[in-house]
DNA sequence: CCAATCCCATA
DNA sequence: GTATGGGATTGGA
C-alpha cells in the first residue's frame, strides 16, 4: 500500500452490524425502559455506540462513510442448500422483540443508512460491501464481533472489526489468536468446528481447538478430508471420514457471498453532520436523558465515556458517570532505571508531593516467604515510572552484576515514604510485596490494593483480576508476557537475571498499569457501593493474611513420614488383593482401566457411562457396587482413600515444610473466591482431613510452637443462621435463639416426627436449600421419587415461606441488576449466564446466585472478625497470641500455655459480634471453641 | 512439557 | 445442588 493511499483522503467506510449488536446488547445491558414503559435497554446500548461511531467523523480514522446492515429476511440461498441452516434457533426473548423497529428508527434519528437486502444475510451485504469497497481503494472498518465477518479482515488493504461491546479493535493478529489461524483461513476452520446456534452442522467431535489444530496443520479443509491417513486419533480419523459431507456443506454455508449488487451505491453512505432535530426528538420520546444532555451539552464533540458509564448513568441520575480519562498510550521507552542515589531522592519527593504512588516488587520467586528482592518498580503518573534494581545479578557464569543501588540503601530511603501515613501507597496483590518490605522490617501504609478492588467490584464477571487481564479489559493494553522476559519450563531464568533495560520495561510497566488501573478503579469503589465491603473489610485484611502467612503453621515431619510409611504398606497390600479380586493387575489410579475391570472383565452390571463415554468409577458407583458383595469395588474405596491421603497430604505436606522455620506457610488468595470466601493453597490448608478417623490422623501433624497450644474457634452452623436471618424465617430464628438442634426442628416441621433418618434427611434439605438446588436435585440426593422430592420441597416452603420469597427475591433481584449482594453489600456478578438462553446454564447460575448472599455473607463476618481480632488480642494482653490459619468458618491460633481461657473469650467475643455495629442480627453467631497438643485436638 | 479429565479433600 | 485446590493418568506436543 503506498502513502498516497494512507493519504488523510481516503475514505473510510463503517459497516455496522446492527442484527448481531442488538442482541448482545440485550444480554449484556439492564433490562432498561423507555419513557413509554417499553423495553429498551438494547435500543439504549446501540444508540451510545451510532454517537460514539459517529463522533468520529472529524477524527483521525474515523467514518467518513458510514451505513447500518441488518438482516431483512429469514430465507436466505442458504436455506436452499441445507433446509436444518438456523432450523433450532429459539425465538428472540420477548421483551427484545419489540426493540427490534426501534433500531431502524435509532438509526434513521442519526441520519444513516440503514441496508437490508430480500435473500441476503446481514453478514453477505456486508462482504458485498467490503469487496466494493477494496476495490476502490477505501479502508473499512466493520462494527461487530461476530466470528463469520472475520474472514473478511485484510489488513494490507486497511480491512478491520472493531468489537464496541469490548472496545476492542480486531485485526489480523487478533484473528489468529482466537482461531490460531489468519482471517483468510478462518472459514475453513468454521467449517470443521460448526456452529449449534446456526445449525451448522461441521463435524462431530471436533471443537474451537481441533479444528484450528487440522487447518494449521493441513491449510484447508479439503486438504483435512484428503489427509484422513495422517490423522493419529483413530476417533478423529472416523469422524471426519464418516462427516466429510457435512463439512463440506459447512463450508458453504460459511462462506459469505460477495458479488451481490449493491443495493445503494457506495457513494450513497457518505457521512455527513448529524442534523440535531431528528436526534433530538428520538431522544426524547426514549426518555434517553443522558444523551440528551450531551446533546445540548458539549454536543456530538463529547466523548470518553463508555456505553456500559452512560447505562450506570441511565439507570442512577445520581450516581455520578466515571471520570472522563483520556485515553494515554503505554510508552514503556519513558521509564526510568535508577542507579544512583539522587535520582532515588527525586523519585521519592515526588511521591510524597504527589501523595501517592503505585509500586511493584520484582523478586526470584512467587513464593514471597522465601523470595528474595531484585527490584522495585514506582510510578507517579501515566507512562511515569520506574525501577530500581537491588539484587540483580549476571545472566550466567560470564557477566558480572550491573551496576545497581545496594539493596539496604534503598530500603533506608524508601521507609519513610513507605511508612507515611500521608502517602497512599498502591500494589496489585499488594500482600505480596507487603510481605517483601515486612521481611525487610517496614511496615507499609496506607495501602490501596487495586487486584482487592477489582475483586470488591467485579467479582463473577468475566474477566479476572490479574493485572495483565484488566490491562487488557479496562484499557485494551497488552502487557509484556512474563515468560517474553525469563522464558519458560526447564530453561526459564528468575527475574533477578534479567538484564536491566527488559526489566525496567516489564517493571515499569507492572506500577504504571496498578497506578492506572487505581486511577480507573478508585471513583467506582464509592460509586458503585462497595466502600464497605473494601474499607471495612477486605482491604484492611491484606495485611493481616500476610501476618498469617509469614507465621506459617508448625508441622511435625517425623509423624508425617511415619504415617507416609504406614500408609504405603498397607497400599501395597491392598494392591495385591485388588489384583486377586480383578484376575490380574492394572492401573488401579486409571479411571479409565478400572471401569473395564469391574464392567469388562468382571462383567458387573449397571455401570454409568458419562458424556465422554467413560464408565464412571466415583465413590458412589463403586459404593453401589460394594453394597452389592462386589469384594472389588470395597478394596478400591480403600486403596482410593488411602493413597489419597499418602500423595496430597501425608507426602506433600512434608516437601512444603520450610526448611528456615520448620513451619508450612501457605498462601491465602484474597480474590480466589467469588463469593468472597477466601481461598487457600502452596499448599491447600483448607481441605485437611477430617470427616474419616483415618483421614482425621493429619490433622494430628498440625502442632503447636513450643509452650503453645493449638486453639480452634469455630461458627456453629454459620450458613444455615444466616439463612434464617436473610430469609426472615421465625421458627428457625426462634430455634437458633433457643439452642434448639434445627435439623430435627426441620425434620419435626416436615414430617411431624423426628428420628435418625428423618433428622438425616431434614439435614441433606437444608443443605439442599443453601445450595439453590431444586426438587429434582433433592429427590436424587434423597433417592426418592421425582414426586416425592417435589411434595418434600413444597411441604418445605409451605412451613417455612419465608425460604420462597428470599429464593424469589434473590433471583428477580439478580436477573433484572446482573448482581447479588451479601447483607454487607458484597457484590457478586452473574451476567450473562443468568440470563442465557441455555436453560442448564440458566439454572446453574440460578443455584449460585441463591447461595452467593449466603456463602458471601459469611465470608464477610468472619472476615471482619480476623481485621479486628489482632487489635482486640493485644488490647487484652494477648499480643503473643498467633493467628494462623482460616478454614471459611474456622480460625486457628498459637496460643501460649495457660492463656488459653483468656484467649477463648477474646475470640469468641470478636467472633460473635463480627456483624457489629453495621449489621444488628436477630440470630446469635455461636462460636465452639477448643485446644489441644495438635489441631485433631483441638476440635 | 502441557492440558484436559477424573476423582476427592474441605466448608 | 454451592464454593474451592490439587494429585494422577492420559494423550498429544
Amino acid at each position: 500500500m503506498s502513502d498516497a493511499a494512507q493519504a488523510p483522503a481516503q475514505p473510510h467506510l463503517y459497516l455496522v452490524d446492527g442484527s448481531s449488536y442488538i442482541f448482545r446488547a440485550y444480554h449484556r445491558l439492564p433490562p432498561l425502559t423507555n419513557r413509554h414503559g417499553q423495553p429498551a435497554g438494547a435500543v439504549y446500548g446501540y444508540t451510545t455506540m451510532l454517537w460514539k461511531l459517529a463522533d468520529g467523523l472529524s477524527k483521525a480514522d474515523g467514518p467518513t462513510h458510514m451505513a447500518v446492515i441488518l438482516d431483512a429476511s429469514e430465507q436466505t440461498h442458504r436455506n436452499r442448500m441445507y433446509d436444518q441452516y438456523k432450523a433450532h434457533r429459539p425465538p428472540p426473548p420477548e421483551d427484545l422483540v419489540p426493540q427490534f423497529p426501534l433500531i431502524r428508527v435509532a438509526t434513521r434519528a442519526f441520519s444513516i443508512p440503514c441496508i437490508e437486502e430480500d435473500g441476503l444475510e446481514a453478514d453477505d451485504i456486508i462482504a458485498c460491501y467490503v469487496a466494493a469497497a477494496k476495490s476502490a481503494g477505501w479502508k473499512v472498518t466493520i462494527v461487530s464481533s461476530d466470528k463469520d465477518l472475520m474472514q473478511l479482515i485484510d489488513e494490507d488493504a486497511g480491512i478491520d472489526m472493531l468489537d464496541t461491546m469490548n472496545d476492542r479493535r480486531i485485526g489480523r493478529e487478533q484473528v489468529l489468536e482466537k482461531f490460531g489461524v489468519p482471517p483468510e483461513k478462518v472459514g475453513e476452520v468454521l467449517a470443521l468446528m460448526g456452529d449449534s446456534v446456526d445449525n451448522v452442522p461441521g463435524v462431530p467431535g471436533i471443537g474451537p481447538k481441533t479444528a484450528s489444530q487440522l487447518i494449521q496443520q493441513f491449510g484447508d479443509l479439503e486438504t483435512v478430508l484428503g489427509s484422513t491417513d495422517q490423522i493419529t486419533k483413530p476417533k478423529l480419523k472416523q469422524s471426519l471420514i464418516d462427516h466429510a459431507d457435512n463439512a463440506r456443506l459447512s463450508r458453504e454455508l460459511v462462506r459469505l457471498v460477495c458479488d451481490a449488487p449493491l443495493p445503494e451505491p457506495l457513494d450513497g453512505l457518505v457521512l455527513k453532520n448529524i442534523p440535531k432535530e431528528p436526534l433530538e426528538e428520538f431522544l426524547a420520546d426514549q426518555g434517553f436523558k443522558s444523551l440528551l444532555n450531551r446533546l445540548h451539552g458539549g454536543g456530538v464533540q463529547q466523548t470518553g465515556a463508555t456505553v456500559r458509564n452512560d447505562v450506570m448513568a441511565a439507570m442512577d441520575a445520581k450516581s455520578p458517570a466515571a471520570p472522563i480519562t483520556e485515553k494515554i498510550d503505554v510508552d514503556r521507552s519513558k521509564y526510568e532505571t535508577i542507579i544512583d542515589e539522587p535520582s532515588l531522592d527525586r523519585w521519592i519527593a515526588e511521591a510524597r508531593a504527589q501523595g501517592y504512588v503505585a509500586l511493584d516488587t520484582e523478586t526470584d520467586c512467587i513464593n514471597c516467604i522465601i523470595a528474595r528482592l531484585a527490584g522495585i518498580s514506582l510510578a507517579t503518573a501515566p507512562n511515569r515510572a520506574c525501577y530500581i534494581p537491588v539484587g540483580h545479578i549476571g545472566g550466567d557464569l560470564l557477566s558480572d552484576a550491573p551496576q545497581q543501588l545496594p539493596e539496604s540503601l534503598v530500603l533506608e530511603k524508601l521507609k519513610p515514604l513507605l511508612e507515611d501515613p500521608a502517602v497512599i501507597k498502591i500494589g496489585h496483590n499488594f500482600k505480596y510485596d507487603w510481605v517483601m518490605f515486612d521481611k525487610a522490617g517496614t511496615d507499609v501504609a496506607p495501602v490501596d490494593d487495586t487486584m482487592v478492588m477489582s475483586f470488591d467490584l467485579d467479582a463473577g464477571k468475566s474477566f479476572g483480576h490479574g493485572l495483565e487481564e484488566l490491562a487488557k479489559a479496562h484499557f485494551d493494553h497488552e502487557c509484556i508476557p512474563f515468560k517474553q522476559l525469563c522464558g519458560t519450563g526447564s530453561k526459564q531464568i528468575t527475574f533477578d537475571k534479567v538484564q536491566l533495560g527488559p526489566a525496567t520495561e516489564y517493571a515499569g510497566e507492572d506500577a504504571d498499569i496498578t497506578l492506572r488501573l487505581w486511577l480507573w478503579l478508585k471513583p467506582r469503589i464509592a460509586a458503585e457501593g462497595a466502600t464497605q465491603v473494601y474499607e471495612r473489610v477486605d482491604k484492611p485484611l491484606v495485611p493481616v493474611i500476610g501476618r498469617m502467612e509469614r507465621r506459617g503453621v508448625k508441622v511435625d515431619r517425623d509423624y508425617l513420614a511415619r504415617l507416609s510409611s504406614e500408609f504405603g504398606r498397607d497400599i501395597q497390600s491392598l494392591e495385591e488383593k485388588i489384583y486377586e479380586a480383578a484376575c490380574g493387575p492394572f492401573t488401579i489410579g486409571s479411571p479409565q482401566q478400572l471401569g473395564e475391570v469391574l464392567y469388562g472383565r468382571l462383567g458387573l452390571k449397571g455401570g454409568r457411562k458419562g458424556k465422554s463415554g467413560q464408565y464412571s468409577t466415583d465413590v458412589n458407583e463403586l459404593e453401589r457396587l460394594a453394597g452389592e458383595g462386589v469384594q472389588c469395588a470395597s478394596l478400591v474405596l480403600e486403596w482410593r482413600q488411602l493413597t489419597k491421603l499418602k500423595s496430597t497430604y501425608t507426602d506433600a505436606l512434608q516437601a512444603q515444610i520450610n526448611p528456615q522455620t520448620g513451619r508450612v506457610h501457605t498462601s491465602f488468595s484474597l480474590t480466589g473466591a467469588q463469593t468472597g470466601r477466601l481461598s487457600s493453597n502452596d499448599p491447600n490448608l483448607q481441605n485437611i482431613p477430617i470427616r474419616t478417623e483415618i483421614g482425621r490422623k493429619i490433622r494430628d501433624a498440625f502442632i503447636a510452637d513450643e509452650g503453645y497450644k493449638l486453639l480452634s474457634a469455630d461458627y456453629s452452623q454459620i450458613e444455615l443462621r444466616l439463612a434464617a436471618q436473610m430469609a426472615d424465617v421465625p421458627q428457625l430464628k426462634e430455634a437458633f435463639r433457643n439452642g434448639v438442634d434445627i435439623h430435627s426442628l426441620t425434620a419435626e416441621e416436615l414430617f411431624g416426627r423426628v428420628d435418625r433418618d428423618r433428622r438425616n434427611q431434614a439435614k441433606t434439605i437444608n443443605f439442599a436449600i443453601l445450595y439453590g438446588s431444586s426438587a429434582w436435585g433433592i429427590a436424587g440426593r434423597l433417592g426418592l421419587p421425582k414426586d416425592e422430592g417435589k411434595a418434600i420441597i413444597d411441604r418445605y416452603y409451605e412451613r417455612f415461606p419465608g425460604i420462597r420469597a428470599f429464593t424469589h427475591s434473590t433471583l428477580s433481584f439478580v436477573r433484572e441488576h446482573g448482581f447479588t449482594r451479601t447483607l454487607f453489600g458484597r457484590r457478586t456478578h452473574f451476567l450473562p449466564n443468568i440470563r442465557s438462553p441455555n436453560p442448564s446454564i440458566r439454572a446453574g447460575a440460578e443455584r449460585a446466585a441463591i447461595n452467593a448472599p449466603i456463602q458471601g455473607t459469611s465470608a464477610d463476618l468472619i472476615k471482619r472478625a480476623m481485621a479486628r481480632m489482632d487489635d482486640a488480642l493485644r488490647e487484652a494482653g494477648l499480643g503473643d497470641v498467633r493467628m494462623l490459619l482460616q478454614v471459611h468458618d474456622e480460625l486457628v491460633f498459637e496460643v501460649p500455655n495457660g492463656r488459653e481461657e483468656e484467649a477463648k473469650a477474646v475470640i469468641k467475643k470478636v467472633m460473635a459480634s463480627a456483624a457489629e455495629p453495621a449489621i444488628r442480627l436477630d440470630v446469635p453467631l455461636d462460636v465452639e471453641v477448643g485446644w489441644g497438643a495438635h489441631w485433631g485436638e483441638a476440635h
